[in-house]
DNA sequence: CTTGTCAAACCTACAGTGTAGAAACTACCG
DNA sequence: CGGTAGTTTCTACACTGTAGGTTTGACAAG
């Protein structure tokens, strides 16, 4: 058992023990996930990740953090792509996320997002929409509505195994045995990017109110 | 400290299991929920919950199902309402148990919903488009469109301390600051009213894909 | 070189958890 | 009366988060 001496530093920090408890979730799931187990797979001992994060609750909003993270850079690399374009890169960023470490997204949507990330990724996208001339309600509201449907959609996705579609028994659910064929490529990118698309036409709808 | 004798039945079932189950998490939270705090409630030993519920997942999929319960009947009252109709009514009926439970409303968006409530709810709005004649894919996607949408929205707002509107640094988010007054009704009627509107206005627009 | 201070890591211990396994008790059926 | 089935309770165990105290090395001042 190679045991760390006390007193000489392991070189921890918040950062690294956060990219390494996302490793171990993404690994062995947030059911078994705890201190003891992080600090195994630091070589350390369990109490040195207290002195720096304060309690298991800090633990995982470190965690959500660093995942949210990953998803700061949509590229700004035409010339100003205008909202719909914003929303919906992204829209595909933040899923690929959600795919990259689907035992973590349950915990992220479970807690207040106010991280610096999270805001400036709506600013960029309320800045859009009000240069464009939409309504300052229908630009409130965009974004709430968006990450609202954003958040409920992929947790669905993430929570079932890949590629479950449901069964409905034909008998007692008739219409929806009926359309089951038609939910197959569910958790594909063409699903994603149709409801997306239904979600960002109701969107459009309210920002030019002057159509009928 | 009155024992209860063994062996004599104590009157115990998955339902009144959960229903106490429900009334205490309500009352203290998820995170300091167990079993043995719900057996003392009962007045009963731990280990005799085990014998009507596998374990503490199978525990709280029970809470989970008696909530969503409570949802189901979204009355027929008048005369055959169209799916919009039926698609409002039911999504003001999940919010108001939504916010009737908001600390159990995350372990609800946490599992996958495969009960026959939440299956019949999604047959009778599916069932109501397919009469009107809405385009098969388009049915099949607005039930993931919707929910998808409730439970995103519902569970960043039970999160929340209600009423907590979120403050915005004018000097780094100058487009969020400016809109921040129009986010006052965080958690209203009407701000959900608004929100699902935007949402069904893309739902119908794929409904009717003749029209512009 | 000595001494003091500080931060980082470790060790110990404790209350609390979910739950496996067995024992106790009642009720019913023959 | 005896057996059997069904509930409830008892006991015990491995495990969790974490409070409190101890050890160690690094660095600066005297």
């Amino acid at each position: 058992m190679a045991r760390r001496t006390q007193g000489v530093s392991a070189g921890l920090d918040r950062g690294r023990i956060a990219a390494a408890a996302v490793a171990l979730i993404d690994r062995d799931g947030l059911e078994v996930f705890g201190v003891r187990r992080l600090a195994q797979e630091l070589g350390v001992d369990p109490m040195s990740i207290y002195h720096h994060v304060k309690g298991k609750a800090a633990l995982l909003d470190a965690v959500s953090e660093a995942v949210l993270a990953e998803v700061a850079a949509v590229p700004d690399d035409d010339t100003s792509p205008g909202w719909e374009e914003i929303a919906r890169r992204t829209a595909h960023e933040y899923r690929a996320m959600a795919y990259r470490h689907p035992r973590i997204f349950p915990l992220l949507v479970t807690r207040a997002q106010t991280s610096a990330v999270a805001v400036s990724a709506l600013e960029r996208l309320v800045t859009a929409m009000r240069a464009a001339g939409v309504p300052d309600q229908a630009v409130a509201d965009a974004p709430m509505v968006l990450f609202g449907f954003l958040n409920g959609h992929l947790l669905a996705r993430t929570i079932e195994e890949p590629g479950a579609v449901p069964a409905f028994d034909a008998a007692v659910y008739p219409a929806m045995a009926a359309l089951t064929p038609l939910m197959t490529d569910f958790g594909s990118t063409a699903e994603f990017d149709r409801m997306l698309g239904t979600v960002l036409d109701g969107i459009r709808r309210r920002a030019a109110p002057d159509r009928p």
